[in-house]
DNA sequence: AAGAGTCTGTCCAAGTTTTGTTCACCAGTG
DNA sequence: CACTGGTGAACAAAACTTGGACAGACTCTT
């Protein structure tokens, strides 16, 4: 698992009734009444009595509230989460992403971080990074733009969501430059400040060994370029219009690749530069898989 | 902090029980509880029967608190230090601390993200989060903000070392909702970009055992107005300038406080709200404190 | 549409455990 | 001598336990 957080070890993290119930904004009561009623938790005992759960438990109430929060009543809920060990060789792939990707919604936009991270975190055991960047993250992230542009999604949850996810896929961008592989530039240009779509790229690359130097949003293009210079990079990626002449330039020393809304045919041919126009996972496994070959 | 120039730190130093109590902010009594309850700690005798503690029951001691802050009980608390292999000691914390900023800006300079990710890794496994941010992240942030404007940094290298410290950071803000202590909600007014020092500002106060919710950089007033109301926030801090009149109406209901560059007393006056004017870690210890005794 | 039954989270009360502090009294240190 | 430390017991507050009662929101039946 790669994401942890600065804990090194607990084997032996036993928290008692009142810290589990704060960490999961829930009652001491509730948490006792769900072990009576649904067996869902079975804590050890310390001599006095006490109950003393472990991570497990701890997981299993994270479950459980995320199950709630889809709307199951806590009976059903309940079963779910202990049904779960059961079912992970899940009966179809697709629900399950599906499922999750729901969960995750709900979960960002009622600003729940613990449950967003729980899911995350389950995906992540479940399926590759590829995978659920692709299947969850990636159109998560645009539907967050679209009901942005509506006005479905207040702005603080678009920005909350974001933060979040941020998070999880710059740490996911651990070790970006190890190795040997090719190096690739990544910026957004100045003004763009959507820059998940690129982090998801770049992690894409990375998985295919490239080597991924991530300047993110709002990089104006002369830094860009500069950069591209002192670094023995050959590869960059960015999404936007009107420093087309800078770019033509550019693509004269380097391969420069542009995507995101604002790329075109025109826009690309015009600077003389390559165009993404598929999914950003996809996009880097085409761009990997080229780079290998040439 | 801590003026104490009669003794450096010596490995072979041993302290009696006053001296480790006033370090660690806990009473003599304390220790020699733990001691006796959990066998916490080992200490030599003098000659006459005084405790003398090595710099392993430091870090022992230490390791205690931190677990309690995290909600552990002091039985489980106690086991898990014993339990965990000892640190290696440092030899002088301050020199530790000044090449661990120095080795990070430079790292984070040539684009170099494996060195700085050990940088920071090291220093985590060592120090405590409130100083590692407090005495090298902060700090560092500060730096860079100021060597930008001289033009002493290119644009490219500040965007890289923010987004591996935001991905740090982010990482450190895992579970920002959990727990049961009051609520803050931090945001970035419109236009500001720079997130990092309120960031680790929410980090501080987390772990003085706030509940965040974070919206980060370029948050418009009456998103946050609207969040502020729908949550059951108590508070909420940002920094800057002509949303004076929202901000006005805002603290009729809620707690808010401005910080950052752009705030003034005037600024702040104007709007009926705080003001934190200290380094984001002391202000985290601070606010928190205030809000205890209240 | 009223009534009965169910589900679910909260509240209560009396008793226990855990944990930090206090106290009384004596001893070591400088 | 003034101050700090040692010991052990007692203490008080906080946290927890058990079992049951209970109110609000549903669902099902009549």
């Amino acid at each position: 698992m790669s994401a942890m957080t600065t804990e090194p070890v607990r084997p032996a993290a036993l928290l008692r009734i009142g810290e589990l119930a704060r960490r999961h904004n829930v009652s001491p009561d509730l948490l006792r009444v769900w072990e009576r009623r649904y067996g869902l938790l079975s804590p050890e005992r310390s001599a006095g009595g006490f109950r003393l759960y472990s991570s497990a438990d701890d997981d299993r109430v994270g479950a459980m509230r995320r199950h709630l929060a889809q709307g199951y009543s806590a009976a059903v809920a309940a079963r779910m989460v202990l049904d779960a060990p059961a079912a992970p060789p899940v009966a179809d792939r697709d629900v399950a992403l599906a499922e999750a990707r729901a969960e995750l919604g709900a979960a960002l936009e009622a600003f729940l971080d613990v449950e967003a991270q729980g899911v995350i975190d389950r995906l992540l055991a479940t399926f590759s990074v590829e995978v659920v960047l692709r299947d969850v993250v990636l159109p998560y992230v645009r539907s967050l733009g679209d009901r942005w542009e509506d006005g479905t999604l207040s702005v603080a949850q678009e920005h909350f969501a974001s933060a979040v996810l941020r998070g999880r896929l710059l740490g996911l961008a651990r070790g970006f430059d190890v190795g040997s592989g090719p190096r690739a530039l990544l910026a957004c240009p100045s003004d763009e400040h959507h820059d998940l779509g690129l982090l998801c790229f770049g992690i894409g690359l990375r998985e295919h060994g490239w080597r991924i130097t991530y300047l993110g949003a709002d990089t104006p293009i002369d830094t860009l370029r500069d950069t591209a210079m002192r670094l023995d990079c050959a590869e960059r990626e960015e999404p936007l219009r009107a420093v087309v002449r800078e770019i033509a330039e550019l693509s004269g020393t380097h391969r420069v690749a542009l995507a995101g809304r604002g790329a075109s045919v025109e826009l690309a041919h015009g600077a003389g530069a390559g165009l993404l126009q598929d999914a950003p996972m996809a996009a880097a496994a085409r761009v990997a898989a080229e780079a290998g070959r040439a």
